[in-house]
DNA sequence: CTTCTGACA
DNA sequence: TGTCAGCA
């Protein structure tokens, strides 16, 4: 990899994640506020969108496309989220079973 | 870059 | 209701 990427790369301003993802800088402010998004923040308070809120932007965008409106993609966007912790979990339960975490006395 | 406001389909 | 343009 190139020297500069190693700062830039994962973090992009509203502008260029709004054309990474072909939507507009409003829509994007837009669905932070009703909670579909969390993006990170400088001291200064410019948005810092990561990869991962490029590809749930994107999700937006498909959710959208199908014809949910923004309170309906919050909520999956929050199942989905919800539903990821749990396969995680589930995953450390099953890992410390099978290293035999906890002494079978 | 930010928030806010108003117009449009 | 979601999108977009313009202003401060």
């Amino acid at each position: 990899m190139k020297d500069g990427d190693r700062f830039t790369r994962g973090v992009y301003a509203i502008s260029v994640a709004a054309e990474l993802v072909g939507m507009g800088q409003q829509n994007l402010r837009l669905y932070e506020r009703k909670g579909l998004l969390e993006p990170g923040r400088t001291l200064g308070g410019t948005r810092q969108y990561s990869e991962n809120d490029l590809d749930t932007l994107r999700r937006i965008g498909d959710l959208l496309e199908i014809g949910l409106n923004l309170a309906g993609i919050r909520m999956v966007l929050h199942l989905e989220a919800d539903m990821r912790d749990l396969e995680s979990e589930l995953a450390s339960a099953r890992r410390s079973r099978a290293d035999g975490f906890h002494s079978e006395s």
